[in-house]
DNA sequence: AAATCAGTGTGACGTAGATCACATCAATCT
DNA sequence: AGATTGATGTGATCTACGTCACACTGATTT
């Protein structure tokens, strides 16, 4: 279950590039203690990584698979806060504060990923000026994205927010060019927690689109048909 | 308008005491850069004190008075993140990563603030790991408020939330022993920002916790008859 | 005293969207 | 093939609450 990364296979190289930010700014010993410190784990696809309420404050890399940071409304409906695949970490606000987890993370797929004990992590913090920058900008776009997400909801409908949220997960269609794709769509109902909506309201907005050709669902993904109608209904 | 806060006959103890975790952690020489560069500023009632989206990237230091985090909906409403009161920094934000503001500081009363240059801030922050440290933590603390604030807005009603607020805002009455007074009560369509709802409805919410006896409205401020009831109402 | 104004109380109305309750469809299991 | 399961489509309700509208209050102004 949990084992030293190095003996795991995972080349320092992989690791650079995975966490460029965070670990390539690390000097040769306090590399050293990152590696010593580090644990791979693995989770499989829908298992618990953290639990709300907890007092561990263990900090997590991914290196691959996806991850959810969610958490519960009293009714159970679940209000997703961030979605994050390789290259991200999370579990960085415990180490910080020593507070009680503030979310639940469930894994998406199956994932591999980094442990690092809280108090190592923030020892780095301390030594390290270019460590802690990087860690007061990660924060800084996470409280930067929670007001968005708290404006969004207030200002805009349902279907406002699920085309905004389409615009945001499109890429380029490598095949098609001036097309977009979203190539690993989510359920109905796990989109239906990015937006803060019901997973029936989702579904008929997804047919409104269907039925308008703005969207369209195939094996590839949901191919975007129509991106300017999108964009329109995104921002008014 | 903006003059030396040492000429300004703002002592260091005052300075000391006021922004302790900020201020106390620098060493004599980082404090003397940071006298330089500071300077203090007053704002009336009312007054902006920062733009959403300008791209300047002061960050300010309340020293009396109160100011208020907010944006607007499309629709013009606003949504208060924050109230801040004497001893608390606001607009480190884009000092870190230098993005766009992204709400409105407004002050409510008149205020007095003390304003240093973004650059000289985050300076500070490489300068002196334990500074950084507390702007980690005071990040972590606005990340963990949020959250629980759009959590609270998807699990509860518009009066749970509004007795949930009270109850934050409740301080023990000094004359009356095992007695809660809120004394400084909001208007109620300030109340109604805070609480993500409308003046009319935070209006009948008050209607109804008078008329039931749970709380009252005095000279002295919002008094609480009933904590039971009210604890009972915000938390179910 | 008349007038202006900010804050408040309360009815009436409209509606987005949550929730319930099925039906359908595709994929996987026995 | 039949059966189970997970994802989806869609109608019918129901309700909290935003919005509009207007009356009332108590300060402050002129």
């Amino acid at each position: 279950m949990s084992k030293n990364w190095l003996t795991d296979g995972i080349s320092k190289n992989l690791l650079n590039r995975a966490f460029g930010p965070f670990v390539s700014c690390l000097n040769d010993d306090q590399k050293v203690i990152f590696e010593k410190k580090c644990s791979s784990v693995d989770f499989a696809a829908g298992a618990t990584i953290i639990e709300r309420h907890n007092n561990d404050s263990s900090v997590f890399f991914v290196l691959s698979g996806t991850v959810s940071v969610l958490n519960y409304t009293t009714s159970g409906r679940a209000i997703t806060h961030a979605t994050l695949c390789s290259g991200n970490i999370f579990g960085e606000m415990a180490a910080i504060d020593c507070g009680p987890r503030a979310a639940w993370v469930l894994a998406v797929d199956d994932c591999k990923l980094l442990k690092i004990p809280g108090s190592i992590f923030i020892n780095l913090a301390e030594r390290n000026h270019k460590f802690s920058l990087e860690l007061l900008r990660k924060l800084s776009a996470n409280l930067r994205d929670a007001n968005d997400r708290a404006l969004d909801f207030f200002s805009l409908d349902a279907e406002q927010r699920a085309c905004l949220e389409l615009v945001r997960m499109a890429k380029p269609d490598p095949l098609r060019p001036n097309s977009y794709l979203v190539n690993q769509m989510p359920t109905q109902a796990n989109f239906a927690t990015l937006i803060g909506s019901s997973r029936e309201t989702v579904s008929r907005i997804m047919s409104r689109l269907k039925n308008e050709s703005v969207i369209n669902i195939s094996a590839r993904g949901l191919e975007i048909l129509d991106k300017k109608q999108l964009d329109k209904r995104a921002f008014g």
